[in-house]
DNA sequence: GCGATTTGACCATT
DNA sequence: AATGGTCAAATCGC
C-alpha cells in the first residue's frame, strides 16, 4: 500500500480509536448500571484492541511513526505487539472529563486559538520545570459542548521531577498518570460482581502493575484499593474495575510483605 | 508581595 | 502567509 494511503487509513483509525475513548468517558459518566457499563468496557476493549491491531499492522509498514495511544482506561494485551523504542517520547493523547486532576501540578503558559475549534487549546508545563528541570507538558483542549465535556489532553515529554502527593491521589486518571508503578493493595477485592469464568485474587496483599509498565516511571507509588471488582482474570493477569481504578487490565505480582506499614491485610 | 493566570506579540514551521 | 507554540508583561488573587 503506498504511504499516503496508509497514513489516510491511520489516521481514519486514529479518530476510530478517539471516539471509542471518548464514548467510554461517556458510558462511564452515564447512567447505566453496572452491567450495562461492564458489557459497554467489553465491547470498547475488544474495540480498541481492534484499533491497536489495525494500527500496528499499518504502522509496521511506516517507519516515521509518531503517535501513541493512551487511553483513560488501559488496553486489553496487543494481539500484535508494538516495538516501541524507549529512547523516543510520543505524545500521549488522553480523552477526558476532569484535564486538570491528573496528579501532576502544572503552571499554564499560554492559550491560543485553534483553526477550526470551538475552544481554545491551553498550554501548561510542570510547575517544577525550572526548580527540577522537569520538561513534562501538556495540552488541554475542549472537545465539545456536550455535558459532561470532554477534554483532550495531549502530553509531552515524561516527568523528570518527583512524583508529589501520590498518596493524595484520588482518580485513576491520576493514578494512571502517575506513570504505572508497582501498586500495592491492603487485601482481596470485596467482589461484589464477578463475571462467572473470573477467580478471585490472592486474599493477602499484592502488587499490581500496569501491563504498559514499560513505558512506566521509574517511580514506585504506593496505594491501596479497598472496593472493586474483578472482570476477568486470565493467568496472573486481570482486570479491574472499582471506584478509584475505573477500569484497567493489570498483571499480579506476589508480594511477600506489605510495602507500607498501612497497607497490612485487613 | 508573590505566585499563577491571562493575553497579545513574537517566532518557527509548513 | 497561515498556523501553532512559546514568551513575557500585565493582571489577578491569596
Amino acid at each position: 500500500m503506498e504511504n499516503s494511503l496508509v497514513d489516510s487509513v491511520i489516521r481514519e483509525m486514529e479518530q476510530a480509536f478517539e471516539l471509542t475513548t471518548k464514548l467510554q468517558s461517556l458510558v462511564e459518566l452515564g447512567n447505566y448500571s453496572d452491567t450495562q457499563k461492564e458489557s459497554a468496557r467489553m465491547v470498547s476493549r475488544e474495540l480498541l484492541q481492534t484499533c491497536n491491531a489495525t494500527l500496528s499492522m499499518l504502522k509496521s509498514r511506516r517507519t516515521n511513526v509518531e503517535i501513541e495511544y493512551g487511553s483513560q482506561y488501559q488496553l486489553a494485551p496487543r494481539k500484535v505487539p508494538i516495538r516501541r523504542d524507549r529512547r523516543r517520547h510520543y505524545p500521549r493523547k488522553v480523552v477526558t472529563a476532569t484535564p486538570y486532576s491528573d496528579g501532576h501540578q502544572w503552571r499554564k503558559y499560554g492559550e491560543k486559538k485553534i483553526n477550526g475549534c470551538i475552544f481554545p487549546r491551553s498550554y501548561y508545563r510542570c510547575t517544577y520545570s525550572e526548580d527540577q528541570r522537569c520538561e513534562a507538558k501538556k495540552q488541554v483542549q475542549q472537545q465539545d459542548r456536550g455535558v459532561p465535556s470532554l477534554f483532550l489532553v495531549i502530553y509531552k515529554e515524561e516527568h523528570t521531577c518527583k512524583p508529589m502527593a501520590v498518596e493524595g491521589c484520588q482518580s485513576f486518571e491520576q493514578l494512571q498518570l502517575q506513570g504505572c508503578g508497582e501498586y500495592t493493595c491492603n487485601t482481596s477485592f470485596p467482589l461484589t460482581q464477578v463475571t462467572p469464568s473470573a477467580t478471585p485474587p490472592p486474599v493477602d496483599s499484592f502488587s499490581l502493575r500496569f501491563d504498559d509498565s514499560e513505558d512506566s516511571l521509574m517511580s514506585t507509588a504506593v496505594r491501596s484499593i479497598t472496593e472493586g471488582t474483578i472482570a476477568w482474570r486470565r493467568n496472573d493477569k486481570c482486570s479491574v474495575s472499582c471506584s478509584e481504578l475505573a477500569s484497567a487490565d493489570l498483571e499480579f505480582l506476589e508480594s511477600t510483605e506489605p510495602l507500607h506499614p498501612s497497607l497490612s491485610a485487613i
